[in-house]
DNA sequence: GTGCTTGCAAACGTTTTGCAGACTC
DNA sequence: GAGTCTGCAAAACGTTTGCAAGCAC
């Protein structure tokens, strides 16, 4: 157990998931200016394989790190951008019948449904309709 | 339309979802040698812009393409990195439950499902059961 | 001929790797 | 003292971009 070890399991902590690894390392160099990218990448690929960590690719960029007990799924919107928490019972059930029809077991906490968020729906809603309402 | 892009779209035709872009500039070669991978990300990104053709992250490596008419839900083994096409009735419940509960718009062909696919859950329980039973 | 499309090469952002020195135990 | 972990620099990987030449219309 070193320093910068420590450090990263604690900035896991307080980031309650959507931590890319370029964020982690700025909030440990905030304990050792000295801290680095690698470190952080090397750490985080051993607590996965520990099963303390996963993580996420959400949308196209870097993928965000959490701890298992803080995972959830999320939502992304492709309209957006924005990424939202999934409340973890709505998969109950698709886990369930995913088990009985194809033996394949869901993981819930780890993946992104993508779609559209509220916000972006109504808007293009309104759109559709002020096209098919010509002037 | 030019060559090259009529060839990308028979490719994208023929391969059923699953090809990286990669695997698409070789089918492009078969026909054109000079093809090259630019052309088809740029592409790919103006058919996805039209609705033709959509992207999915399946695990770490390189996105897969596929056209939206063919386009489904994956299961992707954690375990063993394999991807497995999803039934797609699967996630209707899922897609009203989540927009009555949230307002979030569930794009179904576009996402990507993890887990332990039955292979290698099996092989789990089986090691596990043998190390609860010591010699 | 105009404007979009291509091949190429070089850049980009994220992640991984090789190495020598520093650390933990 | 043995073995692991670190910082650094450089590479790898997938993807994007600028440019000049080439093509469709």
């Amino acid at each position: 157990m070193t320093a910068p070890r420590r450090a990263l399991v604690e900035a896991l902590f307080s980031s309650r998931g959507h931590a890319t690894a370029e964020e982690l390392v700025e909030r440990l160099r905030a304990i050792d200016p000295d801290a680095h990218l690698s470190t952080v990448y090397r750490n985080l690929e051993e607590l996965e394989e520990l099963g303390v960590v996963t993580h996420t690719h959400l949308g196209h960029g870097a993928a965000t790190y959490q701890l298992v007990s803080n995972s959830h799924a999320h939502f992304l919107c492709v309209a957006c951008g924005e990424a939202i928490d999934a409340p973890a019972n709505l998969f109950d059930d698709l886990a369930t019948r995913v088990r009985e029809q194809t033996g394949f077991e869901v993981e819930q906490s780890h993946f992104v449904v993508e779609g559209t968020c509220k916000r972006c729906a109504s808007k293009r809603a309104r759109r559709v309709a002020s096209e098919s309402t010509p002037a």
